[in-house]
DNA sequence: TTCGAAAAGCTAACGGTTAGTGCTACGGTC
DNA sequence: GACCGTAGCACTAACCGTTAGCTTTTCGAA
């Protein structure tokens, strides 16, 4: 992963980086909406068209890192260990994750993130695929005793109080707070038919 | 409501319906993103800009109707018999917004709606809302054994029900599927200070 | 009738995004 | 070491949603 597989490889890699880098750094200095894409290139010093080769949009710029956070809550579920139960092992995941956006170096990006309709309108979006994700991985576990729509409905409440806690007052409190309440929503998932 | 008030404001509701009415019709024959915004324009025979006095954004034009379906979540709350638990109470609702949005006429406008990815966001977009307003009614309905985060966590969990049923093969089951869970997920919300 | 203002219009532009078309430099192959 | 296919990048020119600036039309009220 951190080998040269060739120059061509190395080089694409470096334009990436220095495209992001500059983006955000711009963004940061003088706010996400009062940068034009033409003046991000020109600072980056690549075309326009190459930007938008490494970057599928404006706002991909800036959720740059958060790739592997669409794998993590499902890794938490497939790779926890054998006959541990589900929700503990989504609520250590979900802990590690907000404290990851909490910490001191991504506080501006994400008051940035914040103040843009069009990032918010992304991270939304992101969530939601994140759900879709963590829905597959829950249903691939499923045990018989619970359907489908019960694990859909758990994966969506899981990325809820990941996005619940960051926008609290005390994070990783509201994550306590929140995972007893979904932890009593799996129990009652159980399918009734013989219960 | 329906009397008329001044031929002025009846215009211009008849401005916005024709404006309405011809983008759904444009939108329904040759797909969302295949007609721009210059064209619903001219087919409605208006400016631009008088389209855009109307409805804030291309979105828009389709979610027309939906505008009180932001209250109506939060007034299944405010608006309940004395003493009616919440969780009933949205339970119902959320049950007659399925039954709307699955109605026959409306199939057509959901399945295109699934097929844009921005109006996929869009919906999504209007989903927060909705649960931000749902918080608030919540809020103001709290005793004292529940706290704020968990009004809010609930209030997401009822908006994720109902996108929830909407996807799901048998919507209305799985409306009577989610909710036990959001019960619980209720129940469990006491706060443990000294229960 | 006249006047103020809301509604609608036109033009022109801005900002994100994408074709279309090359050029260049790299990597595998002989 | 020369050769060729292709990946990466550049440039131009446009499309599309959206907005600003300003003029014209159309009501409602005085």
């Amino acid at each position: 992963m951190t080998e040269p597989p060739g120059r061509r490889e190395r080089k694409k890699a470096a334009t990436r980086q220095k495209i992001a880098d500059t983006a955000l750094r711009l963004f940061l200095e003088r706010g996400y909406d009062a940068v034009g894409i033409r003046e991000v290139a020109a600072e980056a010093d690549v075309a326009v068209t190459t930007l938008f080769s490494h970057f599928a949009s404006k706002e991909a710029l800036v959720f740059e890192q958060d790739e592997d956070f669409e794998q993590r809550l499902a890794r938490a579920v497939t790779g926890r260990a054998p006959h541990e139960p589900l929700i503990p092992a989504l609520r250590r995941e979900v802990h590690a994750l907000v404290r990851h956006c909490t910490a001191d170096g991504a506080a501006p990006i994400w008051r940035m993130i914040d103040e843009s309709p069009a990032l918010r309108r992304y991270d939304e979006s992101m969530r939601l695929r994140h759900a879709e994700t963590l829905a597959a991985a829950i249903a691939a576990d499923l045990e018989l005793s619970r359907t489908a729509t019960v694990g859909r409905t758990i994966a969506r409440f899981v990325v809820d109080a990941y996005a619940l806690a960051r926008e609290a007052a005390d994070p990783e409190a509201a994550v306590d707070e929140i995972f007893p309440m979904i932890e009593a929503a799996w129990e009652a998932g159980r399918s009734r038919v013989r219960a």
